[in-house]
DNA sequence: TCGCACTGCTAATCCGATTTAGCAAACCTG
DNA sequence: CAGGTTTGCTAAATCGGATTAGCAGTGCGA
């Protein structure tokens, strides 16, 4: 049915010369192993017109490289954002002429150790072990035996991983700053986290933790006092409804930071529900970009999470600590930040004088 | 550094037998060529204590098998939906042993080409070709010399894929129903194509045209016929926005099928801007069961896109092209339709009196 | 006791490349 | 012109298994 694959043998048969000398030429060693211009111009002609390609598996067996990553992250589904990450990643990769394999772990532990006995069944050249939010993770033990690198999320023990994560800190500051370029000082508050350096959801999530941070300490050098902060259970719709209206029951705050974009979905129904106009009433700032950021009217300024860099980003550092030379000690669990771009809509203005 | 992996060689030692002894018995045949009990015990048994794990590469070169399928698709991150679809397909690979390779080609058949070289160069056992949207493609050639399997798309020339797409038709009709059994019969308006057979999008959106028959059989054998139709340029909020918009200025429908969730979305403004409430004043119905759906308020009744059991049942589909004897000459392109389940929520009700 | 069948296992080959070791011919060199 | 170098290429081993062909040893019937 399907013409057998070309082989090495083959071109070598045609060019008239040894499978030896035709691998030799092909990968370019040909003219510091002296062979003459002839027999390299006959093999790359032979290659050519059979349109001879490696076989990858073969290739993979002999040297124990199969151009091949394996990616395996908690979920692949559950956000649009995910995909981005994935597609970064992929891209990346593919420009290197590597493959992924994608597994998901839905965070169970067995899955994930059958996953990378599976991947590395495959011979896979490194591993990139990514969480779909921000968080700090168990790194499974085994990892550090190959090249891996952890993507949006932090060792919870010391390790000699790289990690790739946003900026989330720097992003606290930007979406901070948007709110005092535009003249904010006062009526400030945050919506799913805060105001204290503790207040935030539990979970592990990084993205509470940092992105008060940043926030808090722009705020402190201009001199403002965040005038409240509403924690949320889960940054979902419903909760930043639910908050947002006890908020405003209240409360006539002039501005919002919402700890992400679903939160602040929620965040813009309650003050429909209170006759409030974003931004002529209240600016709201938020994070991650999400697809609705620019669905929702007005149109959201966020804070965007970088997934797509961060994929494309985790792939580099893999291939560095591919290239890193198996006998030095590794890294040192490096850690890499994408830096965060604020997209500026319609959801913020000056405070109504 | 790591650990040299456990070979069959090592277990062989092991138990004191030679590595094709070891290799019948760990492949089962043991029994059929007549291996002793005793034998066998001690190869079973030196495996599990070297945690013995075949090199699939070296099984694959072998035997030209490696338990991996391509998962090649136009987009991966686009839409949400698309990791469902993915997720489908791991998790139905992964029950198999098999892992997932994916590429994404972005609509650039030059990129198609090149992943699925990429792919046969690792020697994947069947490729599953899919769309994001539903849609008929370009099948291209050499597809058919592997296993291979359309998802989501139908191929625009005759071909021997099978494919693997939404019953989109049964989609229309099951919205029309969800508003036909809440008692509407009039003022009836398709947001997004209709009312005629032909006014659709172009691009040949599948989901347009089926779902348009579905809704249009059904209406019309109720005797109900819709009060009118707004083809909209593309599926997204905007046009729903502006295309209700227009049609508000000049009647009050009663209900609205509205063709995707995004387009929903838009109408929903635009009854919110003319002050009409859903479903109190006008009923909603809608397709994809996009997540936007359940946070909108009050939460869209829509028709699911199965996307996690298209994928699942693509890899089904494909495992069975994969067990095909090779000889035979394959299937007739068969099309195979997952159902598209009603998710009953708040925006339908029976027509004000 | 010879021949044959059967039992229980192993040697050897293969998959398609890479890589090491080495060989024959041409070329110097003193 | 013998002995050493260089040039230009190839045989053979290797990666880790699967598979085919076949080899000892035993049992049994004639």
């Amino acid at each position: 049915m399907s013409p057998r694959r070309v082989t090495l043998a083959d071109v070598a048969k045609i060019a008239g010369v040894s499978p030896t000398t035709a691998s030799l030429v092909l990968s370019g060693r040909g003219r510091e192993l002296r062979i003459s211009q002839d027999v390299e111009q006959r093999v790359l002609k032979a290659a050519a017109e059979l349109q001879y390609r490696p076989n990858i598996v073969s290739v993979g067996l002999r040297t124990g490289t199969t151009r091949t990553i394996g990616f395996i992250s908690d979920t692949v589904a559950t956000t649009r954002l995910a995909g981005d990450m994935i597609k970064g990643a992929l891209e990346a990769a593919r420009e290197r002429g590597f493959m992924l394999f994608i597994g998901e772990t839905e965070g169970d532990a067995e899955l994930e150790r059958l996953l990378l006995q599976a991947m590395h069944d495959r011979q896979v050249d490194g591993i990139i072990l990514a969480s779909m939010y921000t968080r700090t993770i168990k790194v499974p033990k085994g990892m550090a035996t190959a090249p891996a690198v952890l993507l949006n999320a932090l060792p919870k023990q010391p390790s000699p991983l790289p990690s790739v994560i946003p900026d989330e800190i720097e992003a606290g500051r930007v979406a901070a700053r948007a709110l005092l370029d535009a003249g904010h000082r006062e009526g400030i508050h945050l919506i799913g986290a805060g105001p204290g350096r503790r207040n935030v959801p539990a979970g592990g999530s990084v993205a509470a933790v940092e992105r008060l941070i940043g926030i808090r300490e722009v705020l402190a050098e201009a001199g403002v006092k965040p005038a409240g902060g509403h924690v949320c259970p889960d940054w979902q719709p419903e909760y930043g409804l639910a908050v947002t209206r006890e908020l405003l029951k209240k409360e006539r705050p002039k501005a919002l930071i919402c700890f992400n974009d679903r939160v602040a979905l929620g965040a813009y129904q309650a003050l429909d529900d209170f006759g409030l106009e974003v931004p002529a009433d209240v600016s709201v700032v938020s994070f991650d970009d999400h697809p609705i950021a620019s669905w929702m009217r007005p149109q959201l300024t966020t804070v965007a999470l970088p997934h797509y860099e961060l994929g494309r980003k985790a792939v580099d550092v893999l291939f560095t600590e591919i290239g890193r030379d198996r006998e030095d000690d590794g890294g040192e669990g490096e850690v890499h930040r994408v830096p965060m771009p604020i997209r500026p809509r319609e959801s913020v203005a000056s405070p109504a004088a």
